[in-house]
DNA sequence: TATTATACTGTATGTATATTCAGTATAATT
DNA sequence: AATTATACTGAATATACATACAGTATAATA
C-alpha cells in the first residue's frame, strides 16, 4: 500500500462517507458535488490514484464501481481464529490448528490480541481459566512476573503464571493445589514463551 | 415490515449477496442475470415490491441506488450494553446503568444473550467467575437446577447457582466455600429470576 | 365475479454515468 | 532541464441503466 495524499485521502474519505450515508457508492459527479470540483475527471484521476496505489477498486463500465479495499485495520469489527491447544509444538495459526473463528471488536479486551486458545485442563482453576475456555493470546515473548503465559518446552504447551528466577531460571506456576510448579534451566531445557493472556472468553 | 414472498426473498438475497461480492449493489440486469430472468422488468417489479414492503430503498434516477434497509437482527455484529452489578432494583438497561458497550458477534456464545452484567464479588469464584467478569446475561426467568442464574430478592442482585427445592423454596448456592448457601421461602421473600449466565469475558 | 397482488417476457427511451481527449498549472524527481 | 506525479477545468460521447408501456398468466382476495 503506497502513500496516500491529502486530497486523495479526502476523495477515499467522501467515498467511504458517501457509501456509509446511501448504501451505494458515489458517481464522478457526486464526488465532485461533494468535494466542489467542477469537472468529473478530477474526480476520474483521483480514482485512477487510488485504484493504482490500492485503497479502491473500480469496475470498468459499471456505474457506481467502486468499492474500498478494506485493510480491516481500523475497521472494527475483526475476525480471530481459535486455535486448539495441541500437545506438541507451537499453537501455529495453520488452517488445520484453527477450530472455527470468533467475531468480535478488536478492543474488546484491554490490550491487543493475536489469537484464541483453547484450554485444556484445570492447572489454571484458581484463576478462573476453566476447561475449554478461550484464552485471548497476545503474541509477544516479553512477558513479567505475575503474567498469564502460554508456555512451550519439551513439546508442551501450557498455561502457566509466569516468574523470572535468574537468567537461566524460570518458574511456571499453576493455579491449582493439585498440580507443581514447574522450574525450567534454560541452559538445560529450550523454553518458548507463545504470548500472554490478555484475556478470556466462554462459551457457556 | 409486511411479509415477503418467496420469490421476493429471493430477489432481497441476491441483492445483499451482490453487495457483499462487489462492494455496491446490482443493476435491474444483474438482478436478471443472477436469478434467470429474461426481463429487466422482472427485477424492476421484484424491487418496487420490496421497497413498498420496506426491505429496501430506491434512489430514484440513480443507477444501483439500491440500499438495503437493515433490520439489524441479523447482521452481525452488534453492541451489547454492559451493566454494573447495581446493590439495588434490578440491573436495568436504563442509560445511566451503562457502563459502555461492547461490540461482538451475537454468536460469541453457544446460547443468544441480551446484555453483559459486571460482576462483584467471589462468590462464584470456584465456577470461574472472577471480580469484574462480564456475564453473558440470558434475560429469562425459565431456569433449571444448576444454572447460574442473575437473581434478585431484598433489593439485592446476586449471581449463584440455582437449585429447586420445592415450589416455595429455592435455594442459591455460591461457588466459593467462604460464602454459604441462601436458601429463600418464595411465602416470605420475592424472588426475581433476572435472567441466566449464557457466557463470560474477561477483560484482562 | 371483479379486483388485486404476484410473477413474469419483450421493447423502447431518456438520461445517468464512465471514460476519453485536450488543456493549464504546480511541485517533486531524475 | 526534462520528466513525472499531482491537481485541476471543460467538452464530448458511447453506453450503462432506470423506468415506463404493452402484454400474458396464475393465485388470492373481496
Amino acid at each position: 500500500m503506497k502513500d496516500i495524499t491529502p486530497q486523495q485521502n479526502k476523495v477515499l474519505d467522501c467515498i467511504k462517507i458517501y457509501i456509509n450515508k446511501t448504501g451505494f457508492p458515489p458517481t464522478r459527479a457526486d464526488i465532485c458535488n461533494e468535494l466542489g470540483f467542477k469537472s468529473p475527471n478530477s474526480a476520474e484521476t483521483h480514482l485512477r490514484a487510488l485504484e493504482k496505489k490500492g485503497f479502491i477498486s473500480i469496475e470498468s463500465g459499471a456505474s457506481r464501481g467502486i468499492s474500498v479495499i478494506n485493510n480491516d485495520s481500523n475497521i472494527e469489527p475483526n475476525a480471530y481464529p481459535i486455535v486448539g491447544l495441541v500437545a506438541a509444538g507451537s499453537p501455529t495459526l495453520a488452517t488445520e490448528n484453527i477450530e472455527k473463528f470468533v467475531n468480535c471488536s478488536k478492543s474488546i479486551f484491554n490490550k491487543k490480541f493475536d489469537y484464541f486458545l483453547r484450554v485444556k485442563g484445570l492447572s489454571m482453576k484458581d484463576a478462573g481459566i476453566m476447561e475449554d475456555d478461550l484464552i485471548a493470546v497476545h503474541k509477544t515473548s516479553e512477558v513479567r512476573n505475575g503474567d498469564i503465559v502460554i508456555a512451550r518446552y519439551d513439546d508442551e504447551v501450557t498455561v502457566k503464571f509466569f516468574e523470572k528466577l535468574s537468567d537461566k531460571k524460570i518458574r511456571l506456576i499453576p493455579a491449582n493445589s493439585d498440580f507443581k510448579n514447574l522450574e525450567i534451566n534454560l541452559e538445560e531445557t529450550e523454553l518458548h514463551i507463545e504470548g500472554k493472556s490478555v484475556g478470556l472468553i466462554r462459551e457457556n
